[in-house]
Formats: structure tokens, sequence, C-alpha cells
DNA sequence: AATGAATGAGCGTTCATTCAT
DNA sequence: TATGAATGAACGCTCATTCAT
């Protein structure tokens, strides 16, 4: 049973490393499931037993990606008590995760924006978990006193979308060869923007 | 003959709204020719007049709106003297035109990524672009004095990435209703950080 | 426009004409596209041009084969005035027609009931309308004091399925090698019963 | 071990039973394997011990539910001397045989002619079988004088025809709410025909 | 005897593209 | 230039059947 259970979930494993491996190469359209099969090495039939479908394939995925993205990050988090030291932890958990997992980065930052209507849903949700994780941060440092108030929705989606785009760079140009050198330049900017006003390490 | 050219143009211009209404809505894999044809009141073969391929008319898209775009931006910048007046007015146009433009916003931050390995080239040479002209302003800023030495190109990705995830938030989820009212915020985030350090303004 | 129209009709028709045969050779479910497109040298996808469905092609083949004969049976019956003539030619004609139209009798009795839910109510229509119009027939001969009363309705789907059975036997058994020949006896039958009672041709 | 044979033969008669109410609702081609054999609280695997394909369960299916019939009727026509007399108690049976078990009435009038070719042969011997029950009578009564000569093999199947088509219109359309009340109007009909010539009770 | 995960051939349908008119 | 009927490769999905356990 143990076994059969085992066997079973490593199938299931199988088929989302290949699909995982396999949409990022071709995208979501034109990814094909007897491609996903092959590559794992199982048959499409197999495939559909495990998922209902494509759709639901890709999905599985996605959420896989983001739930263990946010469950890292959460944790980086967790273990620093200070709320900008926590922003911190977060920032270097993102690009070291997405540093070390490529085709993770690229499933989440630019297949599922593409895949469809179906899953904008899904994304968006992703968005909202990491904003919000960021946005408290920011108000617990309003609140502390280390910095004013502020929008911090806001400047959450906008410090998301600067880490983000900086994984694109990566992701599509190879630059730099390193992801995770980005970092205190990264850091600075979301603290101290371009002006570095307060930056004691720039200055 | 310039009649029959005027009438190619404007045949040529109503296949591109079309085709950019039809692209934003559907997305560029489930957008049909046949669609976008009957969207254009022309046929098929009229199309394939104008256009040899799907590709070749969503390229012709993202080109216009590229363009369209990057005069825009240069434009407004063209205006400007000092390197981060510049830099603010490139931010204010960014946002007035994507929030005027809901379908160009959608079709270059969205539909352009999801489209297939095709256009990743023609998308990595609007980023440079952008991050190029930003780069410019930041280098000039340096030599001027006004903010202190920068990795300029990340920092213009990383202020690109964080407009271009402010704009997302607002066409996927509607927040603010005005995109251009982000401005203020956006604009303190990207030169003081959250900090805020040196905003004279938000002190 | 008149040609086009044409070799359009025409294309149609070959469509279906293969469609009857094919369908009538391996049954609904067993009838590829495939091989109607080949069986009419067409290709699939021209075949989807004309018709949306494989279902939508057999409901067409189905309404059209219902609508041939009842309009034939509709035309024979027409020129008699009396109601038992009537029903006289009715038979006569439904006879020759199946007689005459093997595929077309496969179509209506045999390929139809297995087809699918979806066809059962098209069925239902083309028993509802040729009971109803040998029920007409009864009443009248009823009201003509022809006949004396009975379930009319009844009647008329008795008759319908006798006629049926014979058309069935003939299909699947090959008796008797001329349909037609069944036309005294029946016509006997369906008026006197087998006592014969008042058949004064076979006293 | 009896125990055992006892217990196989429960499981294969609940197959049978899923088996005949799925194929009944779906049709041949739209019932699953799947589906029957969840109906039935067993396996995929256990129904092909049981049985060794598809078609084979089927055929079972057919062979059991036309075997039953024809005893039915073989035996209540036995207890009648009278050859016409017979055919009454015959059409009685079939009735009643018909209007108490819907889903027999289903397979044996609707889902078997549809099934496919390999169907044919199997329900050509039942229709035969169930012709030459009723031939034989006729040609009992011919020889009885009760009924003037005919096509004793013709007016069987028209028969059966009749009476198939008055099951159909009631497993189609509901009406009449009991199939049972036909039969006084049937008998009426195979008897005398519509003019009902003879008919003592009808005059 | 029984289970259910796995197989794979086969099918209906789509749609970018072509081309005779 | 423009039309739209025609093409055909490709794809997602189904399901009867098999087989290791």
């Amino acid at each position: 049973m143990a076994i059969i259970q085992e066997r079973s979930r490593t199938r299931r494993q199988r088929l989302l490393d290949s699909a995982l491996e396999v949409f990022t190469r071709y995208g979501y359209n034109d990814a094909a499931i007897d491609e996903i099969a092959r590559a794992s090495e199982t048959s499409k039939g197999g495939l559909y037993f495990h998922f209902p479908s494509k759709q639901a394939l890709f999905l599985a995925l996605l959420d896989d990606a983001s739930e263990a993205l946010l469950r890292r990050v959460e944790s980086a988090m967790a273990s620093e008590a200070d709320p900008l030291e926590r922003g911190d932890a977060a920032l270097r958990e993102v690009l070291h995760a997405f540093g070390s997992h490529r085709l993770l980065a690229r499933l989440l930052l630019v297949e599922a924006l593409g895949a469809g209507k179906e899953f904008t849903t899904k994304l968006n949700d992703l968005h909202a978990a990491f904003a919000a994780l960021i946005a408290d941060c920011l108000d617990d440092a309003v609140v502390a006193g280390q910095i004013p108030p502020l929008d911090a929705r806001l400047a959450a989606h906008a410090w998301y979308g600067a880490v983000n785009q900086v994984v694109l760079r990566w992701l599509m140009t190879g630059e730099p060869q390193q992801l995770e050198e980005t970092y205190p330049a990264l850091r600075s900017l979301l603290l101290f923007g371009v002006t570095g006003a307060g930056d004691e390490q720039r200055r």
C-alpha cells in the first residue's frame, strides 16, 4: 500500500517535473501533452489518470510553485524580528529561490502570464499574497517608526515588480550570471531609492 | 494611386486596430485570424494580403506600440534639461500613456510575454530600449552629482519593473481607478525608496 | 456567383452522399470523420466548413432523409381522394422509397436508433409525423364510415411498425429480394388482419 | 467451493444488472466500462475477470434477455391449445414482459440495433426465433381452418413489428402510461386489421 | 479473484495558411 | 486587391484493455 502510494507519488512527481520543463521550454500553448508524456516516460493516458486536463496540470504546477516559494519566503521572514530585516530576508530568499530554480522563475514570471485567461486568477492570488507579505512588513516598519507613512500596498507591488524585472532580465539575457549578485544594489534601491539618501554603506 | 494607397493604409490600420482588440481580449493563441478578419470587416484573404502571417501581424502591432510608446516618452524627456526631471517626465508619460490606452498596456505587459518564443527578442529589445533611456538619465544624474554612483542598468530595470507591476495591478484588479494617481508615490519610491530619506515633500 | 453556389452545393451534397454511405456501413459511432472526408474526396477541414460537427452532419442527413420521405409519401397520398386509398398509396410509396434506397432505409430504421440520445428527439418527430399522416387517414375513414371507430394513433403506430419490421427483415436478411413484393400481403394484413375477414381478393 | 461459486454468480449477476442499467441509460457506445464497474461496486479488473470484453458483456446481456423473453412467451403459449389463442397469449406475455421491464425493452428494441455490426446476427436470431414462434401459430391456424392461407413469415414479422413499435412509442413518449392497456386494440388489429371485420367484440 | 494504475491507438475538432476565382 | 472555400497537420482527450501486485 505504502509502496503503491509511493510509486504513485513518484509518477505524479515525474509528470510534474517533466511538465515544468516542457511548459517552460515551449510555453503553455506550444507544449504538447504528448511531449510531456514522453519526457516523463509515461503514456498520455497515464498523464490523464493523474491530471484531468492540460489546464489542471499547469495549474497544479503553478500551485505547487507558488506555495513552495511563499513558504520559503515566509519561513525566511519568520526568523527575523525587525520589520525591515524581514523585508531584507524576503528579498534575499526570492533572489535565492529564483536564482537556483530557473524553471520555476520562468514558470511564474513568464509562462503564467501568457497561458490564457484561465490562469489570471491564480496569478493575481500569487501577486496579492506576495504583496500582502511585503505590505505587512512595511506597515510594521511604519508603526515602528523606521519609515514614514506610505501607501504600503502600492510600495509592495512596486518592490515586487522591481525584483521581478531584475529576475526577468536575468532569465532572458543572462545578466548578471549570478542572480543573487543583484541583492545589495536592489536592497539599496528599495530602501533608499536612487538618491541613496540614508544609505550609509553606499556613501 | 494615392487614393488606393490611402485606402490600403486605412484597411491596414483597421486590421491593426481589430487585431489589438482581439489579441488583448483573447490572448495571442486564442485569438483567431477569423475573428480579427471579422472584427475589421475584412476577409481572411484580405488580412493575409497585408500581413504574411499571424505572427507578423502581432509583431507589427508590437512594433507600432513599442515605437509609439518610446517616441512619446522620448519626446516628453526631451523637453526637460535636468536629468532627474527627465526621469520624472518619463514616469509621468508612461503612466499617462498606459493609463489612457489600456489595450496597449495589456499588449505590451501581458500578451507579449505569453505569445511564444518568437516574440522574446522583440520584447527584450523594448526592455533594453526603455532601460537604456532610464539608465542614461541616471548616468547623467550621477555625472551631475545629483545621485551617488550606482549600477544604472540594474536600477533602470528595477524602476521599469516597479512601474510595470503597478500598471499590471491596475490592469488586473482595477486598482487604483486612475493609474496616474500612483505618480507621486511611485516617484517618491523610485527616488528615495521606502525610507523616504531626502524626500522633502514627504517629511 | 451561381457557379460558386453550385460548386458549393455540389461539395455539400458530395459530403452528404459519402456520409450516408459511411454512416450506414459502419454505424454512427464507428464511422470516422476521416473516412467520410476521404470518401467524398474532400478534406476534414472542408467537411467542418460545411457542417459544424459530426452530430450536425448526421442530423442533416436525418433531416434530409425524413423530409424527402415524408414529401414523397404526402405527395403520393395527395393524389388519392378516398381515405383508405390514401393509406394504400402511402404504403406503396414507403415500400417503393425504401426498396429503391437501401441506404436511406438503413439510416432511418437502424442507425438513427443507436446513434445516441441526441437523435431521439429527431426520430420521435419522424415517427410522430408518419403516425399523424396515417392516423388522419384512419380518422377520415372512420368519418366516412369505411371502418369502425378505433384508436387511430395506436393503429397508426402499429401499421408503421409492421411496415418497418418488414423493411428491416429485408435489410438484414435480404428477404424478399424485392421489397415491393410484400405490398399485397401487407395491405391485406393492415386492412383485414390475419383472419382476412372482408378481404374479397383473398377469399 | 459452492460458496465461491455462489459469490461469483452474485458478482456476475451484479455486473449484468449494472450493465443493463448503464447500457440502456447511455447507449452501448457511450456506456463506459468504468461506469459499469462503479455501478456494480466492482473494479474494472473484476469486470474483465467475468467478461472478456465490453462486447461480450453486452452480448451476454442480450442473450440473457432474449432467452428469458422467449422462455416466458413459449411457456405462456404452451398452456393454450388453440392456435390463435396461443398467439393471443404470446401478445399478452410480450406486452406484460416489456411493460414490467422497461430496461429490457430498451435493450432489445433500441440499444441492440445501434450497438454496431457485431450484434446484428444476434438480433436477427432473436427476430427469427420470435417470427418462427408466431409463424408456427399462424400455420397451425391455417391448417385448423381458422384463417385463410397466408405468408406466415411475413405476417409474423409484421405482427412483431407492430407490437415493437407500440412498445417503442411507450418507451420514448410514455404513451400510454400502462403498456398493457394496448392489448385489446392490438389484438383486434392483428386479427382483423383496421376494418375490424369479424371482430365480434368491436361490432 | 480482485484492484486500479498504466497503456496507446484512435478520434473529433481547430485553425493558420493557401489559392482559384 | 479581396473573397471565402478548402487544406491538412496537429492537438487534447477518451476509453477499452492489460497487468503487476
